[in-house]
DNA sequence: CTCAAGCTGTGCGTAAATGCTAGACACTTG
DNA sequence: CAAGTGTCTAGCATTTACGCACAGCTTGAG
């Protein structure tokens, strides 16, 4: 038994198609198919349902499914404890941050790069969260309220989201209340960055005309004028045709975590990774419990 | 990550070397060496020492070792689970069982054979116990005490072992006191069937002037006369220039057990093995306590 | 209904992994 | 000291697996 094709299996549950698990794997669909027949031959049962919409696990497959996730995470455990042995402050480092362009973090990267000149930074802007457990990251910054228990934690700062909306739009509605406004929102995926439920807390009929996964549509939505919404200063340079509302709200934000897994905690590049991220943190970034 | 990888590591982990690695995985040593090389590689650290005796562990090597085990563990698990399954009553059923020809199955198998025509039974006689959770055997019949607690043991009868000598050989000696006559020892690798330790408890000046690992060779030097030694008369036929001494001792032997895996309980081939071997057993073997 | 997009299955040329053999080296044995 | 055994390394032939391209099929939108 070839032990290889559990993980290509494994692909294939998750994705739901050839294709999908082909993408993951980065190769070709028609070798996910080869090595899930003969996987199927070597232990004698049908696993998957092949459906005219896409692969479906059968009961057999429901069973492998679970003891080739242990595996997974056996082997994934063995990757990380090498991994965390590695004293080489050259090469690749994973970082994961939110795809919101609500965080600037890119000048403290040049400095990073600048001071260590042999690390090669790969970011991986996204909206989900990466599994840092199967290495999809070594290092994970995320805006979340508490960290996850099974991570490393160090707390970045606390990123401040304000009211804004383009001048223009002010001097048209005259006010200063937010909720005499229509509201641009983000709203993510998993309820990350969502800050729909709390605006709905505050003023249960506030109009919210528009939503966007994308910070930046918000950022633009806002200055052309469309209604207001939360920006965060620390993305600069905000335009000069915004104005902020009520700026004393500040219980609108994210506590910003830096996270790793504590298998990798001695692994060089992400120890001076954390530390210089501590270090340029504190300067940079607005020190406020939420 | 290569998951195959680590099974080549293992293997030559516990042979010792490549060419021992190969044989057990049998492939070529060189694809050994250089899939070792491949996963030195991936995960950035030597685990083995290169010495000209061998391959050793290193540090890292001891630490892969143990989380391979684990995921081999797991892979085994699958393999039993779905072999579980299997309701075919055709194809193969490996049993394992003691080298030593003292107790003589293949009556019983040919029988099992012409009723179950479809099933090829692979009879591995070897000296050592088969790792039933690795799959190396679905049945093993083994001469022990007691069976290990973590397999399905089903006893099959006692296997009496009695004294012999060729009548020539007592016409000279003229007693029939075994203690008065050279012996002829078969004693195995693991203390298994190693009958030494019980005659020496009897009679500590008991002179051993042959042990052999081969039950065939003690027949044969006894039937040659070269002295006494125990013989099972459940190897039919024993020669009749053979006479047994003190047959009333029935405390030498052992009983005999046939034990499978708890996970392939279910196997079809498995199953109707285990039956026929109890009804067949229960004809044909001596029951009795030891 | 038509068309486009996406997924799966198949045949073929290429690339990678494997097996084989020979040679170097260390250690054991006579 | 020489012969013998077992081991690893290197180069080459072969087999195997892979990626690619195309065709058939289903789904969903216009």
């Amino acid at each position: 038994m070839n032990w290889d094709h559990l993980e290509y299996f494994l692909a294939v549950a998750r994705a739901g198609s050839l294709s999908g698990a082909a993408k993951q794997l980065n190769v070709n669909h028609s070798t996910v198919a080869r090595r899930l027949e003969k996987l199927e031959q070597q232990l004698g049962s049908i696993l998957f349902h092949r459906l005219s919409n896409g692969y479906q696990l059968t009961e057999y497959g429901v069973k492998l499914q679970q003891q080739a996730v242990a595996v997974e995470d056996q082997i994934n455990q063995i990757q990380r404890v090498f991994k965390s042995h590695d004293t080489e402050l050259s090469g690749a480092l994973c970082v994961t941050k939110p795809s919101s362009g609500a965080l600037n973090l890119q000048p403290i990267f040049a400095d990073f790069l600048h001071q260590y000149p042999e690390i090669e930074l790969r970011i991986n802007a996204v909206s989900e969260f990466t599994d840092l457990s199967r290495l999809e990251a070594d290092v994970a910054i995320r805006f979340v309220e508490r960290p996850p228990e099974d991570l490393v934690a160090v707390k970045l700062g606390f990123m401040p989201m304000y009211i804004y909306a383009s001048r223009e739009l002010i001097k048209q509605v005259n006010s200063q209340a937010p909720e005499d406004y229509p509201w641009v929102i983000q709203s993510g995926p998993k309820g990350q960055m969502d800050s729909e439920a709390d605006i709905l807390a505050i003023h249960p009929d506030t109009k919210i005309i528009m939503r966007t996964n994308s910070y930046n549509e918000v950022y633009e939505a806002i200055c052309s004028g469309v209604g207001v919404g939360f920006l965060s200063p620390l993305r600069l340079p905000l335009a000069h045709t915004l104005q902020a509302l009520s700026p004393e709200k500040l219980h609108f934000g994210s506590n910003i975590w830096l996270l790793t897994h504590p298998d990798l905690r001695n692994n060089a590049r992400v120890k001076v990774f954390k530390e210089f991220m501590i270090s340029r943190a504190a300067k940079l970034l607005v020190q406020q419990e939420s």
